[in-house]
DNA sequence: AAATAAAATTAGACAAACCTAATTTTATTT
DNA sequence: AAATAAAATTAGGTTTGTCTAATTTTATTT
């Protein structure tokens, strides 16, 4: 069907296309996969002759119909993978993005089908992002972070949103995962550092960065 | 670690290193890909470059300890996976070859081992090919065909030597599989051909070719 | 041993997916 | 509105892995 790049490149575009009121612009792109801008022109070309994007130079980079279907089935692939490699085979939620990354693109007409039944049709990933159905609809996504709460109130961790090794490990280190109980203790107004109890243990205190990564319920 | 075309070099070499009394020549190693001779020149400097194979002139092509050993890992891989996709995925024993040829190369250092661990350390794979073992050792392959057996005499199903969705599809259709019972009935001499019952029903004729194609015990 | 056929190799080309460096276009300051 | 900065694009290259066509080497016939 498409190659790994343009795969990849869909999906960069998927994402990017979720994040409200962001113009797709080459550079975007670019940074998103860590590529030169120069190369990325070379593949809007190639994406818009394959009829998968259109670019504007207004507006910037959109999916068509097709392209959005392609990206989401892509994107499906990917969080079901990751169920697998968490639940079936063990692996720490660190771990399982990277390997999802090379099997999202393995490509039998089926296979995310049956992986889904086999996995009890689960609707969120190990990382709480949903997981787009067959048909495509998929589930809301979380947006509320734990630096949006008031201080005082205590919610639960539904979803991570930097899925980057080095911020997993160090959730893992706090023990904290997806539904983690946690109360927001103060907000430090100099730096809006928070302080937080995790399960309700004695307090910590963790950066604004930090808390606009974790999203809550 | 290698590139897919590296990989799926290392496993055609590995496989015709298996045929016995077998000279492996640049064109063998043609056929067996699909690809031309020329292209298989080229790759044979890029592996003996990276010391995976060794190439003499006179005894042709030759793995070191090192690319045995990276296309063992690579069988390991296709015969793990190809387990997974009938056992819990509900594929068909003709379906799984082309899905664990794109299987195979995801390259994380645990995932065979996980896999393997969470299917119960298999012995053999749908096809009755041995799996090598993290240590790269594996059962001996069968080695005996149908056609091979006396007339009169009885045996199971262990293997087939053919893995063509053809071949596959054909014994469905005739309700072979991985230890069906084969009663060898009479050769037909003009042409080879084996008149053999399939589990006590009624007598079937096969060619020759389909008897060799058949691995017993 | 020549002649012929087959296999291996070299030479040169091409597509995919990237890059750097230069240029052009667009946006932001002053 | 100029000047400056940033972004987009073009031009030209590189690597990987493939190909075809031509040539050379090796094997098989006669
Ligand atoms: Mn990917
Ligand atoms: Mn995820
Ligand atoms: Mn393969
Ligand atoms: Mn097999």
């Amino acid at each position: 069907m498409h190659t790994l790049s343009e795969e990849n490149y869909l999906k960069a575009i998927y994402r990017l296309s979720q994040e409200e009121g962001v113009k797709i612009t080459p550079t975007a792109i670019a940074d998103s996969l860590g590529n030169n801008p120069a190369s990325v022109v070379d593949m809007i070309r190639k994406l818009t002759d394959k009829q998968l994007i259109a670019y504007d130079k207004k507006s910037g980079v959109s999916l068509t119909t097709q392209g959005r279907k392609d990206a989401v089935l892509i994107v499906r692939r990917h969080r079901l993978w990751e169920v697998f490699l968490l639940e079936k085979l063990g692996y720490h939620w660190d771990e399982i993005h990277d390997i999802a990354e090379e099997l999202e693109h393995i490509s039998d007409t089926t296979l995310a089908d049956r992986l889904e039944k086999f996995l009890g049709f689960p609707e969120y990933d190990p990382h709480g992002d949903p997981i787009p159905q067959a048909n495509g609809k998929m589930a809301k996504p979380y947006s509320v972070s734990l630096a949006d709460m008031q201080t005082g109130t205590t919610c639960q961790v539904a979803a991570v949103r930097d899925t980057s090794s080095a911020f997993l490990q160090y959730l893992l280190k706090l023990n904290i995962g997806i539904g983690t109980k946690i109360s927001l203790e103060e907000k430090i107004s100099y730096d809006n550092s928070l302080v937080i109890s995790i399960n309700g243990n004695d307090n910590t205190t963790v950066s604004q960065k930090f808390g606009e990564n974790i999203l809550v319920e």
